[in-house]
RNA sequence: CGGGGUGUAGCAUAAUGGUAGUGUACACGGUUUGGGACCGUGCGGCCGGAGUUCGAUUCUCCGCUCCCCGACCA
């Protein structure tokens, strides 16, 4: 892509209405632009972000069997109030509104109780079982206080799954199968070695759900971790949990401060019985199905990776979710030869299929080298003058500062897979 | 929702009871060209309402906004 061609641009100064360095970077670099407290839009390079995370959270999905459908964002009342949780004072982040024909409707904060109720006309038997569905979604949750830039919003994606299971031992083995599934996706996204699964409230069904939290300065949570035995407890549940069961003491466990990345959540045969999915057993008796319900932040997670890595030039991003992965900044190009050799160098590695963001603005050099420090993408490879007299491109690693010189046949090795 | 703060141009900031200055961005001209260059010219602004006042961007009140702390957080 051709900067000049895409609808981009950077800001030197950061707004003042954003503490978070999430939301400044972002801002700045040209990803998102602040639309109200806890609601952002997605600019062209924010979204090509969020693709690539999705699509990594996809193909685990996919490898952990499920099917992804996309539910709506519009809600029925009645279906709400089945499960007692219409009312504010029970579900405090509702978004309402009134139907000009009469009624209500709610606008989704979650999607449980819609696609559980939908599994009725899907699941009568146990042979329909188990199954498991999945949608990347917006989430509308009336938040008292949104915060952290993009980390909480009052709008934001995520991703949600729901199993549906016959029996306990077919619902652990879906849930256990998540967790490997979930950190799959954390290690493919760049945070796997300070990610780790945590005990968390369990709410209603469970004493226990289980959270992937992300060692994270600006998270909002304190994580009692022990690094070395992989052992994680939210600080809610630190005085519930049976350290000694978990194998661990209280020494060993640091108070740290993490964002939650993802949740799963056991629904035990509950929230069946409340909406009334029920399936027939072998034995031909009518039992409602086991549920499970399995998040992941999708925005959240663009937040917590800038958050990690950036560095006081900008943002640093890992290789799988960089929108690009070169960075080809061009000097000097008003001289015909040297914007033809740079031009080559582009066409070479986009026919290749290695992404490419080409700065062929008409900008000094300076400014080339701080937005592309901004941006973040992984490589930069400079194309100048003094290039093309040595006959040799300069590679730099944003994130080690590393510098390589290298012939155009030796980026395209090194570049083309 | 409780507490604290905030609101001036696309962005960042300054001053002021007598209608507002600077940087940046943007446009034009010129000089520049490996780490956000320089000179000149130009465009562009006081959150909303009420009150006090001869006169309010400035003071008072109300509202809204955004930020922070707390509470909340399937």
């Amino acid at each position: 892509m051709r900067q000049t061609k895409f609808f981009t641009k950077t800001q030197k100064e950061a707004p003042a209405d954003e503490q978070a360095k999430n939301a400044q970077l972002l801002i700045r670099a040209g990803y998102i632009h602040k639309e109200m407290a806890g609601a952002y839009q997605l600019l062209p390079l924010g979204l090509i972000v969020i693709q690539k995370i999705k699509q990594i959270v996809r193909e685990e999905m996919t490898v952990l069997g499920t099917n992804e459908l996309l539910a709506t964002n519009l809600q029925r009342k009645e279906l709400w109030e089945r499960t007692a949780r219409w009312d504010d004072k029970v579900v405090d982040v509702w978004f309402k509104s009134e139907l000009k024909a009469g009624g209500e409707v709610g606008l989704a904060w979650s999607h449980e109780e819609p696609i559980a109720d939908m599994m009725k006309n899907h699941i009568s038997s146990y042979k329909d079982l188990p199954t498991a569905v999945y949608q990347f979604q917006n989430k509308l949750r009336n938040e008292l206080r949104a915060k952290s830039g993009i980390m909480r919003g009052r709008e934001f994606i995520m991703k949600d799954a729901y199993s549906f299971s016959a029996t306990e031992e077919q619902h652990e083995a879906f849930y256990e199968a998540s967790k490997v599934a979930y950190s799959k996706c954390f290690e493919r996204l760049g945070i796997g070695d300070d990610t780790y699964v945590t005990f968390a409230a369990g709410g209603a069904f469970t004493e226990f759900s289980h959270e992937f939290q992300t060692v994270c300065e600006s998270g909002e949570d304190v994580t009692y971790l022990c690094k070395e035995k992989g052992i994680a407890i939210n600080e809610e549940v630190l005085k519930k949990a049976d350290l000694e069961e978990l194998g661990v003491t209280r020494d060993e466990l640091v108070a740290t401060k993490t964002a939650e990345v993802g949740n799963i959540f056991n629904f035990g045969r509950q929230k069946a019985e409340e909406v009334g999915l029920f399936f027939k057993d072998k034995e031909c008796e009518r039992v409602p199905v086991w549920m499970g319900s399995y998040g992941i932040g999708i925005t959240r997670l663009m937040g917590v990776i800038v958050e990690k890595f950036a560095d006081d030039k900008g943002i640093v991003w890992p290789e799988s979710v960089a929108p690009y992965k070169v960075h080809l900044v061009g000097l000097n190009l008003e001289d015909d030869e040297i914007r033809d050799w740079v031009d080559g160098i582009y066409s070479a590695l986009t026919k290749r299929g290695v992404s490419v963001l080409f700065d062929d603005r008409d900008a000094r050099p300076g400014e080339k080298f701080a937005d592309s420090d901004l941006i973040g993408l992984p490589y930069r490879i400079v194309a100048s003058r003094k290039g093309k007299e040595s006959g040799a491109f300069e590679v730099v690693t944003r994130a080690t500062g590393e510098v390589r010189s290298l012939t155009e046949e030796e980026v395209l090795a090194d570049f083309v897979k």
